[in-house]
DNA sequence: CTTAGGATCGCCT
DNA sequence: GGCGATCCTAAGC
């Protein structure tokens, strides 16, 4: 039991749910501003295709962590939603750093707050995301997850990054915060 | 401000 | 061999 986020819920209902909510990886991060929701019938999704050995996380249990590796680089972070077996997540895609600044500054390489974690890669490399956490329960450490305070207002707006199903308002950001990896419109 | 290219891994055809 | 759920730097308006 996260919060009363039901991850069992659809990706878009649980995407929404996720902004303003707190995310800690061992005790660094911050809240959560933007994020984007992915299904098993949806041509963008890694689980598209069906499972392999890369997305395997994605047909596991809802709440728990899908890490894989973008362009041979950089390590995002996403969360497992519906049943087992579904494949369907929400890629967290930017926060607003409250705790543990110094050592995202360190990981990071950068001064600048906003650009600590101000899109999947940078949240990857802020949060020092790898591998070993694929497949991880998200209500247990490192991960960490804290209720936001009061009422947010959500936007949405097409994904960013993908060349199919492009025009799916299915990318959700907290409204006029300053730390989402693009502004939406 | 916008655009272009490189880095580099895993799964695909 | 191709192509990403990306980011950084450099160069051009």
């Amino acid at each position: 039991m996260n919060l009363g986020i039901d991850f069992s819920a659809d990706s878009l209902h649980v995407a929404q749910r996720l902004i303003g909510v707190t995310l800690l990886v061992g005790g660094v991060g911050g809240r959560i501003v933007e994020t984007e929701a992915y299904d098993r019938d949806d041509p963008a999704s890694h689980s598209f295709a069906g499972a392999n050995p890369r997305n395997a996380a994605m047909f596991g249990p809802p709440g728990h962590a899908y890490v894989y590796r973008s362009y041979g680089i950089h390590w995002c972070l996403n969360f497992v939603c519906r049943e087992a077996g579904h494949g369907a997540g929400v890629l967290i895609r930017a926060l607003e750093p409250t705790a543990g600044l110094g050592l995202m500054r360190e990981r990071r390489g950068i001064d600048d707050v906003r650009l600590l974690c101000a899109g999947p890669g940078r949240v990857g490399q802020a949060l020092a995301i790898t591998r070993e956490l694929n497949g991880l329960p998200l209500d247990r450490p490192p991960f960490e997850l804290l209720p936001g305070e009061g009422a947010v207002h959500v936007l949405a707006g097409p994904r960013i990054g993908i060349s199919k199903a492009i025009e799916a308002p299915w990318r959700f950001g907290l409204a006029g915060s300053r730390f989402v990896s693009r502004p939406f419109r």
